[in-house]
DNA sequence: AAGATTGATGCAAATCGTTTGCATTTAACT
DNA sequence: AGTTAAATGCAAACGATTTGCATCAATCTT
């Protein structure tokens, strides 16, 4: 999905809720989609800011919990520093099903991959206790190929 | 790994360092191995309360991140509350090897579990991008067979 | 056993990321 | 252009955790 794709299924969504397209949900959106990774609210602020300096951090917040509820964007907490939320916008090569995470403990690069493994896993789990395994997370620690 | 042997590892740990063995830390130390699951810092103050009911809240933290710092507990987080820490007191059956956690959406229970298709996983992605892989945390969530 | 030493405690205040209430602005409808 | 109510900016509140500091008490010294 190519970035103005997605700020097309944003207004749709929008006006489908009788809301309003703003400039700055508009600003924020794009700066969602322009950053690499995984950002934190105020990495979104500080990117945001330049492009329009008297936007407010509570307005990033409720945008982008917003994009949260609607699908366009998922959180993610990494263990260190777990205390500060990050957004996965649902936007790349990985935007329909789960996918999961490395994240490297001296760049601190977040890559992103998938693996056909994990379902076996999940399934493993499910027969062995009798769950129902609706969702996985799964983030990898280490040291990245760059960093090694 | 007894609960009793525990406590004289850490009395161990604390004499090495030029700690002392207070009776606060004895009875934190207590809350937290008789707790089923994966408790959280006040969950650990409540019962703590109960024995002596001087004590603070900042001492039960003080000495969580000490048994973190030691090895004895491991800090985990849940997508649910993702904000409060929940310690996981290395002790059980688990106790030396990473293990994983589902956690059930209706009850709030934490079941632990091991699984060797995990390092498959890992090394699968080893091998996929160059990086090394030094740990994984892995969460399902889902609906216990208790809560179907 | 009493005194000295210094690590640990209780308390209150600080911190930090995130949320909320409210007066004001403004997008979208008429 | 005028009306309506959704969204904003601002400041204050929030909740979990941490910290500074005076006091207490576990362990060492005598
Ligand atoms: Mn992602
Ligand atoms: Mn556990
Ligand atoms: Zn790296
Ligand atoms: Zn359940």
């Amino acid at each position: 999905m190519k970035p103005a794709l997605l700020i097309n299924q944003v207004v749709q969504k929008v006006r489908a809720e009788g809301g309003r397209m703003t400039a700055q949900r508009r600003v924020i959106l794009e700066a969602l989609v322009a950053h690499p990774g995984h950002p934190t609210a105020d990495e979104i602020f500080a990117s945001v800011r330049r492009v329009d300096p008297s936007i407010n951090l509570s307005t990033v917040y409720r945008t982008l919990r917003w994009l949260e509820e609607n699908g366009f964007v998922a959180p993610r907490w990494f263990e260190d520093d777990h205390r500060r939320e990050r957004f996965d916008p649902l936007t790349g090569t990985h935007t329909s099903g789960e996918h999961f995470h490395f994240r490297c403990r001296v760049c601190n690069r977040i890559i992103e991959f998938d693996e056909p493994l994990l379902a076996e896993v999940c399934a493993a789990f499910e027969q062995r206790s009798g769950a129902r395994v609706e969702s996985a997370a799964l983030v990898l620690y280490g040291v990245c190929a760059r960093c090694r």
